[in-house]
DNA sequence: AGACGATTTCGACAGCTTGTAGAAGTCAAG
DNA sequence: CTTGACTTCTACAAGCTGTCGAAATCGTCT
């Protein structure tokens, strides 16, 4: 897959949250605005960022537009899941790993992961 | 935590499947033995990567014995553990990721975790 | 003690990624 | 056609990783 700086996962929050295509210049400034930290980035930066992101696959662009609008490829979870994944990947025993991970999940967590498998146990 | 290069993941591999702790020059046969690409690294280069794994925190060294050795400091799958966490800290809703990745493990490890979670449930 | 071989430490450098942005090109509207 | 907004191109500094050579160190053998 392709890890995210900082600045780069920012901006997939900020898309990810966003049910609209956002355009550089909103980014901008929703990314001002998270921070309030008075530091603007400036635009090309913002534009950057989203072009590596597109070569990532992990935003579309749409270029009909004028002021092109940005938006994420998949969802905040498909992504998740996708690095959960990855990282299962490089381990050969998953099972082991697995049952060291329940070990360290919420109550809550282990109980709604029942309630998955149960309901997944059909297929 | 600490992502690794592909030779850093390689000695770290080697530490992993290794009982005892490894020298530099064990490390380094071990790599050429790997590819059986007859390309042998400088015992410096594996040297350098072991300093930089013993700085993340990965590996330990012990320097009493001459030709120093060297020796993972967790087990790998407490490390996958340890990725799977960061991935899924970064996730607000932890339940719906966890719902997408078991709708994508396969049927076997889906009954083994419901053994574990069986197991843990008295917990 | 002195020399020698094995080991370790200290830079060093190239290539890639990420943050950051100026300069220049392009496009639509007036 | 001029202007202002928007995009593309190019660039650069840091940091990370792979890769070592050169130099310092350490134990040992004579």
């Amino acid at each position: 897959m392709a890890s995210l700086g900082d600045l780069e996962r920012s901006v997939m929050d900020l898309l990810w949250d966003s049910a609209e295509p956002l355009t550089a210049n909103d980014l901008r400034d929703d990314l001002a605005a998270l921070g309030a930290d008075a530091k603007e980035l400036a635009v090309t930066t913002v534009l950057t960022v989203l072009a590596r992101l597109e070569k990532k696959g992990l935003v579309e662009r749409e270029r009909s537009t004028r002021p092109h609008r940005y938006a994420a490829c998949s969802s905040r979870e498909d992504h998740t899941v996708g690095l959960l994944n990855e990282a299962l990947g490089t381990a050969q025993d998953r099972e082991a790993v697995l049952a060291r991970f329940i070990g360290g999940i919420t109550a809550d967590e282990a109980a709604s992961l029942r309630a998955i498998l149960d309901s997944v146990k059909s297929a």
